[in-house]
Formats: C-alpha cells, sequence, structure tokens
DNA sequence: GTATTCCGGTGATTCTAATCACTCTGAAAT
DNA sequence: ATTTCAGAGTGATTAGAATCACCGGAATAC
C-alpha cells in the first residue's frame, strides 16, 4: 500500500493494532463492523484542515493517526488553541450530537489518517448500539474535563509565569517520568504555546529562557526537561 | 404542601408544567417512571452546596427550580465561575457518566429543587433507555458549547472592557429583547461578574460606570438595559 | 545556490488593569 | 435604634506583559 504523507495506514479497524486502547474504537466486533459500513477513510497531510469553526456540522472525524490542532480565532486574526487532539479521539463530536455547528477549527499539524462519518449515519449507529452511544457520553465528558482543564490555566493564573507552569505540568502528566525528571517531546512553536495560554509570542520566549536560567528546566532541541515538578508547582501556588 | 424556602415544590416529573420544554425531561412517559423510581428529590436553599470540586462524582443533580453557580478555584482562592445553571439542566453530568471527580462545585444561589440520581442506578437507566443517552450526549454537548463560548470571552479579549462587552452579548442572548433594547435581570454581583469573565471586582465596577457614560447601557436597580447591542459589538471588535 | 519564509531571541516603550486603601450606602441582624 | 456587613464607588500606585521593531539562524522552496 502506498503511504501518501510518510503514515502507517490502517486499512481496517477489526485489525488497527490499537483498537483496544481507545475509547471509541475497543466496541464489540458486530459495532465495528456495523462502523466499518459507513465510514469513509481518508489521509491527509499537515496543513489540512478538517473542519472549520461556523460550519453546520456534517459529521464526526475519527482519528486514527496524526495529531489535529483545535483552535477558534475572534474577527481580529486573535487564535486560542483548545487542545490538541490524540489518535483514537473522536473530532467534531459535541456539534453532531447537538445538530449544531463546529464551535472549533480543526488543523492537521501532523500526517493524519481519519475516518469520516456522516451526522444521520452516525446518529443511526449510536440509536443501534447503545454502549457506543454511551462511549460517546464518556468521549464527551473527557473533552469536557479538558477543556476545564484550560480555563484554570487561563483564567486562574495572576500572571504569565504561572501559566506556563500550569501549562507545563498539565503537558507533563501525559509523559512518562523517570527519575523525578520529565522529559517533553515539545511539538508546538512558542507561538502555539502563546495560543493555548492566552499570552504572546514574545513572552513565552522570555518566559522559557527564564525558566532555564532558573533551572527549571532544560531545553535540548525540541524536547524539554523538567529539573522538578514540585518548582513547577511552586510557581503556580505563589 | 409546606415550601421550606419560598419554592414551588414540584412532587412529579409527569405532571411537571416544565417538562416539555426541557431537554432531559421531555423523556417518554416510561422513562420518566423508570427515572422516578430511582430519584430522591429535595430542597436546597440559597448557599447550600450540591458537590465540590475533586469530590468523586456521587451522581447527578437534576435541577427542576432554582439557579446554581458553577465554579473552580486555584489553590490561593482565585475562583472562576464557569457558568450559572438554569433550571431543566442535569448536573455533575461529565464527571459521573466518566466516572471520575467533580470537576466544578456547585453552589445554590436563588432557593432550588434537584433530583438526586445516584450513579449506578443512572449508569444503569442509560443502558436501559437508550433515548436518554443520546439527550445526555446532547447535554454534554450544550455544556461543552458553554464552556467553549466562555473560553472565547476569557482568551480572546484584549482587555477588560472587551471582555466585558462579550459577556454582556452572551448573556443578553438569553433575553427578551424589545425595541431594540435588551433588559437584563443582573442576578450577579460585581465580584461574581469579574470571577465569570477573569478580572477584578473594582474593574467591573468601573467599567459598568464607563459603559453607562458612554451611552452603551441603563442601570435601574438590579436591572442592566443595553442601549444598543452594535456599540457593544463594537467594542468586541476594536 | 540563492531566495524566502518561519521560528526564535532580544531591547525599548507603553499602558492596562491588578492591587491597596479607603469611603459610602442600604439591608439585615440584634 | 444601632450595629454589622456585604456590596458598590473611587483614587493612587505599580508591576507586568503586550506591542513594536529589530536581528539571526535554520529550514524549505525554487
Amino acid at each position: 500500500m502506498r503511504t501518501p504523507y510518510g503514515l502507517e495506514i490502517i486499512e481496517n479497524c477489526l485489525v488497527c493494532p490499537h483498537r483496544e486502547e481507545r475509547l471509541f474504537c475497543n466496541l464489540p466486533e458486530s459495532s465495528v463492523k456495523a462502523l466499518a459500513a459507513i465510514t469513509a477513510s481518508a489521509a491527509y497531510p499537515k496543513g489540512a484542515t478538517l473542519f472549520v469553526e461556523g460550519q453546520p456540522a456534517r459529521g464526526v472525524f475519527i482519528l486514527c493517526s496524526g495529531r489535529v490542532k483545535l483552535s477558534t480565532s475572534s474577527a481580529d486574526g486573535k487564535t486560542l488553541i483548545l487542545r490538541i487532539a490524540e489518535p483514537g479521539e473522536v473530532l467534531g463530536l459535541p456539534a453532531t450530537v447537538t445538530g449544531t455547528s463546529y464551535e472549533l477549527t480543526a488543523d492537521i499539524i501532523e500526517p493524519a489518517q481519519a475516518n469520516f462519518i456522516g451526522r444521520n449515519e452516525f446518529l443511526n449507529f449510536l440509536r443501534e448500539n447503545g454502549d457506543a452511544a454511551l462511549r460517546v457520553a464518556q468521549q464527551l465528558g473527557e473533552t469536557y474535563h479538558s477543556a476545564i482543564a484550560e480555563m484554570r490555566t487561563i483564567g486562574l493564573s495572576h500572571s504569565a509565569s504561572e501559566k506556563l507552569a500550569r501549562f507545563l505540568l498539565e503537558w507533563a502528566a501525559n509523559c512518562t517520568e523517570e527519575r523525578g525528571q520529565v522529559r517533553i517531546k515539545m511539538t508546538l512553536t512558542h507561538e502555539e504555546i502563546a495560543q493555548m495560554i492566552g499570552s504572546s509570542r514574545e513572552t513565552v520566549t522570555r518566559l522559557l529562557a527564564d525558566f532555564r536560567k532558573k533551572q527549571l528546566l532544560q531545553i535540548v532541541g525540541s524536547t524539554l526537561i523538567l529539573r522538578s515538578k514540585a518548582d513547577l508547582e511552586a510557581i503556580v501556588n505563589h
């Protein structure tokens, strides 16, 4: 099989190596088969857009591989990134179930494969597969949870350094820790970090330099090494 | 029937006058009956707390009447109000379906009646009532939607006046409009408004006075009258 | 092999809004 | 009746970060 963007292609959900570890994919075989009948798989290059905020929701995208940036923008061009979606997530879910417009814009930031399911087919599928409906509710709950987490970093901080510290700790929570150190493969630009914490690109640059000077972290290429989570937490609780 | 806190008591969902207009209450009669068997109704005074953030989720509260403040706080006491829940909403839903801890604190700000349903009973009910599960998904979608809306007012604004203008417009969207004017019964204190838009009490006081001077709104007792939505929108797009 | 664009780093300047420290008011409590 | 308290209004001060305006390097395009 050709792999257009240097991407591992998953042809069939039934034999997908990740099926078990993913909330929405780990369904009974009958459900997965029913799902396969209504999905359209496609590969997307970096920079592609799955959907734009304000568009009436056409349906959902099940992200098989790659990473997607979910953001919202104001009229004057300022952008706020809500989160970075990982494989296994169902994108466009809230708007699709409520029958409204997508509230966010979904941009591919790492070559991705996604399965599209039209709104009507998806809702019918949910009606006939009670277990899947419950998964959907769970996924929605988790999405909500992460939104709250971001609100906390942006809304409860007194300063930009507090926001950045909170952001790094959130981010670190999904990484492996060894000997007290956490290595974070930072795939975001300073600009993007700024858009995640509601700050400016320059302050992110300055704060990261500052944190490094204060021995809070090391920067090796594009990976951050957190020297001590405790010190970052001290900044948060300042 | 005694009404402890000057509250209209709804004894039976089947004859509730609001049943049809509320997303989760407007279920088939069989579902409502099944629901009635597992709910515990109670009345709460102003100031009471339904649940606190961080508590393992015990179950959901269906708000029959009254209004509830949903907020989160940081260690140093700073508070961020996510939204004010209205009758008909199901509180504690995300945490209950995902089986995690409540992510917010729910405080009664207007005497309320609520029906409590324990987590296990609720999940079993959902499994056996597919239509209710879909309603739950929809409710979750709407909750998410409102969270995004708040993120936008806090995260995309360049100034405090922009935040306040965005907040007022959001708030006005749920009010009746007549002759271009919108009358808002503002039941929140300046402090609470500040906690909703991530600002300080003093700036809210100053900005409201400022808006009044600029003829953007009138203040009569505890109701705000928006003179022109267009001018507020101009501030947002400044 | 050159051009171009994107990203990161840095200084100088400006200004907003947080913070502190009061007063004043009306409502509720005693 | 008077005390108490929560909420609102206001001034002065100040720190923090946005903004503007650059430069340099690295990666990509052509």
